[in-house]
Parts: C-alpha cells; structure tokens; sequence
DNA sequence: ACCTTACCAGAAAGCGCTTTCTGAAAGCGC
DNA sequence: GCGCTTTCAGAAAGCGCTTTCTGGTAAGGT
C-alpha cells in the first residue's frame, strides 16, 4: 500500500482504441485541425471523457514543436509594481489561452540571465522582461548572448519599463517626459528647494527619472546638486533609509521626490517618525502610481503609470503576429496625478533660492 | 528576409556528434546520473557550450516522464494577500530549482478548476492552490474530480488558506483561533457595539473568522446581531461599499472588523470621507497583516499572517516526500497585532451593551 | 594465466503526441 | 461508365530526449 503505485497516465492511444478509430484520427478529433466526420469525432470527444484523458503537454509540444506558454520575468513579484503588472499579463493571458511561467529575480541580475535560459529551454514562445535593465556592459552582453539565439529560432521577446537591448517589442513609461512635469508642476507650487530619493544608479529607470527631473527644474533655472541626491534601494525600506539620510543632511528640501512611489512610502514613513509633516513641512511625490499611495496619509502626489495595461500590452505585443521588420515600442502613461502630499512650501522657507 | 527562417534548435545529437561521443553519453555527461569519464565530460559540456545548447524540457520531460515545474493557482495576483505569499512561493522555488507556472482566477470557482486541468496537462510536479475555498457542493466535486486523478497518478497537491477537500498538504491560517483572540483584543479596550464587513459568505476562511470572532464575542455573552454583518466583495472597494453601506444603518459601532486586511484598508478610506476618524470614533482592526497596513494612518490592528512563509511552506511540504500515508498540516500565524486603528472606545458611546 | 566484477560507452527502444504521406471511398462531369 | 477531384481515415515517421540493455575493456582474485 505505501508502494509508489503511481499510475500511469490514460493516453491518446487507449482513447483512440477505445472509440475505435486510429491514433491520427483521435488527435485530429480532438484537435480539430483538419475535418473529422462529426460522428467520429463525437465518439472519441466521449472516450476522451469517459477515460478521464488529459493530453500530455509535453508530447503536444515536442511534437508540434511549438508550446503555449510565456515566460515572465520581473525582479520582485511581491512588490506592488510587478504585482500590478503580472497582473495585467494574467489577463491577457487567460484570454489569450497561454499559460504563463513566472521568474522572480529578486533583483540580481544574474538571476535574470539564468531565467532566460530557463525559459528557453521550456521553448516559450514568449519571454517577458519587466522592469528596468542595468547600466552594465557584461551584464547586457550576456543577456544579448541569451536573448539573441532565443529571437533567431523564433523566439519573441517583449520589455517592460526598460530600454531594449535587443530586437524585442517595449511598452516604456514616459519615465523622462513625466518626471520632467512631475518637476514643473512641482515648480508651479512655489518650491525651490528640492531633493530626490533615487533608486541604484545602475537601472536606467533611475536615469531617466532623474534626468528628465533635472530637465524640469533647469527650465526654472535651478540645479540639483549631488548632496541633494541620496540613493537607495528600490524599496519600501531603500526609501526609508534615504529619508533618513537626507535628514541627515545640512540643508533641508522643500519637496522631495522618490524615483519609485514604493521609496516614496518608506520616505514618508520617516518623515512621520521625524516629526514632519508632509505636505506642511515638506512636499513629497513618488513616480508610478501603485494603487496604495492613494490610501495614504495624505495620499501621495505621483506621475500616473497604467500599470495593468502595461502588463496586458507586453503580452499582446509579445503574442501578435511577427514583428514586420521592426519592434514595437508602445509609450504609456506620464501624467502628473497632485493628491495631497504636495502643496506650497512652507512660508518661512521662501528664501534659499536652489543654487 | 522577411521569411520565416526560424533555425533549428542544436540538439543533443549535434552535440554529441561534435564531442564524438554518442548520444547516450551525451546525455549522460550533461546530467551527470552516470558516471562518465571526466575527460569525456569536458568534451561534451565544451561542444555544448560551443554550439549553444539548450536542452528541450519538453523532450526532457516527455523521455523521463517527470517535470521540474509546479503549477500555482491564486485568486489574484495583483492583491497584495496573494502577492506577498506568491513571492514565498518564488523564493522557496528558486532554491529547489523548480519552475513556476502561475494562473489567476480571478476569483471565479470555475477557472480554477480549469487551471488545475492544465497543469495536469503540463505534468506538474505539484500543484499549489492558494487561497479560501467554497462552499459549494458542485465545485467541491468538481474540484476533487481533477485533483483525485492526478494525486492518484503521482501529483502533489499543497493548499494554503483552504479547507482541504482532497488528500492534500495544508497551510492553514489560524484564521478562527485568531478571529476569537482579535474579538478578545477588542474587547479589552472596552468595546460592545462591533460591526462585521464580512467577505463572500461561500468562502471558507469569511466562515472560519466570522465564527472565531463570534466565539469571542460570545465570551462576553455578546452576539453579534445579522444587522451588524455587511457583506462585501474581497477587495478593496468591497470593503469601501460594506463600510459605506454600514453607515447606513441605524445603529453605530464603535468597532469595525473587517475579515481581511484588504477589506478594512477600503473601510478606512470610506470612514475617512464620512469624517469619521479612526480610531477616536470607530475603531477598525483587519485579518492578515499585508505589508501596507503598516503604512496607513492610522496603522492598522490585524491578525498576522506570515505571508511569504506560507508560501516557502506550501511548496516545501509539496515536493518532500511522498506524505507518507497522511498529508501534513501546518498550522501559521494568528497573533493580534495591536496598532493605533484601535482605541478605546469614545466615551459618550458607553451606553447600549450589544444584546 | 583464467574467470569474475566493475566500469563505461554505444545501440536502440521508447516517452505520447503531431503531421505528412498514402490510400480508400465518394462525388461529379461528360 | 471512366477518369477526375475531393474528403476523410490510417500507417508511419519523427519531435529530442532518457534509460534500459548490451558489450567491450580494465581491474581484481586465486
């Protein structure tokens, strides 16, 4: 009794003995790839059921050659962005009929090398990448040496919120274009005096947020020097720990910035135990729009992503027909949503221009 | 140029062929069962690399009869429950080397059960469901109908959050006990008047705390009466409406318990938008302890829940050995965790001990 | 020196399907 | 009534591996 008495599986071949037609005419039937005389395909449909059969997806997908399943990959899976976003490619997916293999790379980027080849050797017919790249030569170069094979043999890949290193559809933030009137609408409430909680350096998300943050206030003549720079992890608590640094620091920000809504939550985690007030003290906006800044106190001025549709999108690029001669980069979101973590500065602070 | 040239895939047999060795060895030296002469290894791992192998896991599972994937069901991957204990299941699995497939039910019974016929399909090693059950007769015999067969045909099966319907591994939530020490909690502050917003009543886990918080309840000899109850959906916005709803009604708690986590984070946002302000006039307490109630304000009284571990635990008890003859049962979490969304109540409500 | 073990490598038989290829039967025009 | 196309079902050849099974060679015992 406690034998491993594991049975084996009913297969095609019993099924289609049992409804007395042959192996070809049982796949076919059930498949419906080519006509069947309806009689027949109704015996085989019900000795299908009657035997409990359940198609060996490897076998369809060894023989056919082609598989249904995508494969995902996002650095965290249980942080609010990626959630949203695998959310998204779970829609799609389920209408779409494929079935989807999740990667978390917890945020090492070797991780995300090994996935891919994972990924490949399950011979999906799609792989996801979500979330930014790094700035790396060797790291790009490995993924390009995985990625590129992949993409030759038919392989389709589609990047989310990150630059394309290789031949692959994009859905891209606006991250430059929105950070850049997250600053100006920033300005137009009066501040002077910024700071910016940035993620690692080495994502080019981070870059381009900055940058296009930086954009915006040159436009009002003001520079963000180094010291009002403070990085940190991508997280809740990378934000927390750069708030509290930037306590730390000599002169204090009118408004700060956090490159990612996730930091902008520990930052205001810390201001609260500080003792600040936001927005009275100061002004804090955060950059995606993840559906918990709205249940803040106050809930927390952003630049909106469709982080949902982002996700929809990915695997619908992924999935359509092949790409013509070139990839397709689809440009979403950017727009400033104000809630009421940010509001004029301070009276007492109107002095101390920025540099 | 623009034709289809998907090339080829290397295959074993080229490899071989090129380390001059036959096919078996081939294989034999890239998985390492055998033992193979080290400098016939080396040549056969320098062919692949030179040429770019890549396995097929179709072909490697459909030849071994044995895949190294599991298949995880949840109701929704984008809510933050879900999420937290997804991201365990991520961990746990990128130690033990095993794939994962993801499907989402988005709440519908019916989904589910379709799921679970796919990664049949697929020959998952085990397959994980996460998150309450119904109540449902139907579906219960549904359920079983697919899982009976392919536990029978070596599959393992590990749920969390559920009644166990089938022979199944379990993690389960201590989600009566702690219901009963919350009410216990609650009332130690002094509370009498306590509302409910209770989640779809076919779910388990709303049954399993409903009635763990009435026993509580009950140990003060108050019953908590059926117009002290709102039902609402298991989100966010339900949890908005039940709470909306409760405003409604004629007399006033001064304690709100909603069965999970999600569901109070919309009570908050409701009672924030009546002026009600939590907790000088209604203290609110919730089930789970998700990562963001600690980032409300303010903070919320829970029942905690070691999410990511439930997780680790659910595909650690799937894939060690065969159960034995019983399956195991892990009993987690179920402490209250007090926060500053419960206070005694206001004073003038002194009145009216619940009936 | 002879026979037994032990160790490794190759041949070949599948794993459970899909899909081409082949052939039988039926439909049709003239 | 004969050759034509058309429709549908079966035979069989793989898809790319793993894993027995077989055999050859070296090591070990007496």
């Amino acid at each position: 009794m406690s034998e491993r008495e594991a049975r084996a599986h009913v297969t095609l071949d019993v099924v289609a003995r049992r409804a007395g037609v042959s192996l070809a005419t049982a796949s076919r039937a059930l498949n419906g790839t080519t006509r069947v005389r309806d009689e027949l395909r109704e015996r085989v449909r019900a000795a299908a059921d009657l035997l409990g059969y359940i198609p060996n997806a490897h076998a369809q997908a060894l023989a056919s050659s082609s598989s249904n399943t995508v494969g995902l990959i996002c650095h965290d899976v249980g942080d609010p962005y990626f959630a949203a976003i695998a959310d998204g490619v779970m829609r799609a997916a389920a209408e779409q009929d494929v079935l989807v293999m999740l990667a978390s790379t917890f945020r090492e980027p070797a991780r995300e090398i090994e996935y891919v080849s994972i990924l490949r050797a399950q011979r999906a017919r799609a792989i996801l990448l979500i979330g930014s790249g790094f700035q790396d030569r060797t790291w790009e170069r490995a993924l390009g040496a995985e990625l590129d094979p992949y993409i030759r043999a038919g392989g389709r890949v589609a990047v989310v919120s990150r630059h394309r290193s290789v031949r692959a559809d994009a859905v891209l933030p606006e991250n430059r274009a929105g950070a850049t009137k997250l600053a100006r609408a920033l300005l137009a409430l009066g501040h002077r005096r910024f700071a910016v909680l940035s993620g690692p350096p080495e994502l080019t998300t981070v870059a381009d947020r900055l940058a296009g943050f930086r954009e915006g206030l040159a436009e009002a003549g003001i520079t963000l020097d180094p010291g009002c720079v403070v990085e940190g992890a991508f997280t809740r608590d990378g934000g927390y720990a750069a708030a509290r640094e930037l306590l730390t620091r000599p002169t204090r920000p009118t408004c700060v910035f956090g490159v990612t809504d996730v930091m902008a939550v520990g930052a205001l985690a810390a201001f609260r135990e500080a003792g600040i007030e936001v927005p009275r003290d100061i002004s804090l906006a955060g950059f995606d729009d993840i559906p918990l800044v709205r249940e803040l106190t106050p809930p927390l001025t952003t630049v909106a992503l469709p982080l949902t549709e982002m996700g929809q999108h990915a695997i619908s690029l992924a999935l359509r027909e092949p790409h013509g001669q070139r990839s397709r980069v689809l440009r979403v979101g950017g727009e400033v949503v104000l809630r009421a973590s940010t509001a004029p500065p301070p009276a007492d602070s109107a002095a101390g221009e920025g540099t």
